[in-house]
DNA sequence: CGCCTTTGACCTGCGC
DNA sequence: GCGCAGGTCAAAGGCG
């Protein structure tokens, strides 16, 4: 691959599937389920995936919206990274292979360890055929290492929502008990290794689940500083507009669409993360937004700047 | 020509 | 230990 070149030997190259719990159901309320917006999560998660926020003055929350917000960070690089490695979030490689080292949040003894060991490429791991394919081995008992996750739902017709940056597809997999496979992308920049994955709802075909996996090393490509918007596409229907958190936005301001209806779970949370169950490392999240309708009325009420919102 | 998607094979992790 | 399912690789082909 061209990227191979350079892309370090993937800490966590995967996305947590294993034994199929990649994505445990979406189920609403599983266990380990957080609320945003009832603590520091919601910052803090958002953070591991730099899309930092930050209290900005010309960003403020909403008044009469309590608690820590959720928006308006600028997307920023090196913060990520420090949110990343730093600050306990993320651990995602990015460019800097030594940033690989730290991972997301409560890596536990041996996450750590086996991420600060130099991924060498012995090609004595498990059963392959070694010197031809170094990228694929894994030194054997080293653990994978789970980016922090996070994951929405959007309502659209299209699968791959505009997000602002360059995906490749490396994959697809039928899943099973759907009838719809499930797209793997990663990132086009050589250099970022985040990935994500695309699949639609089993149950209603017209929600389209994206979870994205690390965080960007480097500006998005279509606005570099775009902000987190979502917005109806051209087809009528609502398109999932993504980006790191900006401190300027010039989309469209989010509309709320009428297809959206209300989820069958309770409605009383706009936002939630989840701890996904990892057996590995068990430090992935995600975030859930179960609908546009919650994400407009809570988190964009958080993010987008008063006055960009039509509503 | 470069970039992307497709697709089958392979690997890994988990549950039984 | 085995089988299954998820995740990744990489060759091949398509497209602009």
């Amino acid at each position: 691959m061209d990227d191979d070149d350079d892309r370090p030997p993937e800490p966590g190259a995967d996305f947590g599937g294993g034994g199929g719990s990649s994505w445990p159901h979406l189920g609403p309320y599983s266990d380990g389920v957080y609320f945003l917006g009832a603590g520091a999560t919601e910052s803090s998660i958002l953070g591991e995936f730099g899309w930092n926020l930050r209290p900005d003055d010309e960003l403020r929350a909403p008044p009469g919206r309590p608690g820590p917000r959720v928006g308006g960070g600028a997307f920023d690089p090196a913060g990520a990274s420090a949110a990343a490695g730093g600050g306990g979030g993320g651990g995602f490689g990015g460019s800097d292979p030594s940033a690989a080292g730290g991972e997301a949040s409560t890596s536990n003894a041996s996450d750590s360890s086996a991420s600060e060991d130099p991924p060498e490429k012995s090609g004595s791991s498990g059963g392959k055929p070694p010197p031809e394919t170094p990228n694929k081995v894994r030194r054997k008992g080293q653990k994978r290492i789970r980016q922090p996750r996070f994951a929405f739902m959007t309502k659209s017709e299209v699968d791959n929502l505009e997000d602002g940056y360059r995906w490749r597809k490396y994959g697809q997999k039928a899943v099973k008990n759907s009838p719809h496979p499930r797209s793997y992308y990663r990132c086009t920049n050589s250099r970022c290794t985040v990935k994500k994955r695309v699949e639609r709802s089993s149950e209603d075909p017209t929600i389209v689940i994206t979870t994205y996996e690390g965080q960007h090393c480097h500006h998005s490509a279509g606005f570099p500083r775009g902000g987190f918007v979502i917005s109806r596409d051209a087809t009528g229907l609502v398109g999932g507009r993504l980006a790191p958190l900006a401190t300027h936005l010039d989309h469209p301001p989010f509309q709320l669409p009428q297809e959206i209806s209300p989820p069958p779970h309770p409605p009383s949370n706009y936002l939630r993360s989840t701890q996904l169950p990892s057996s590995s490392s068990g430090d992935s999240r995600a975030l859930q937004v179960h609908n546009l309708a919650d994400i407009d009325q809570g988190l964009l009420g958080d993010i987008v700047p008063p006055g960009m919102r039509n509503r």
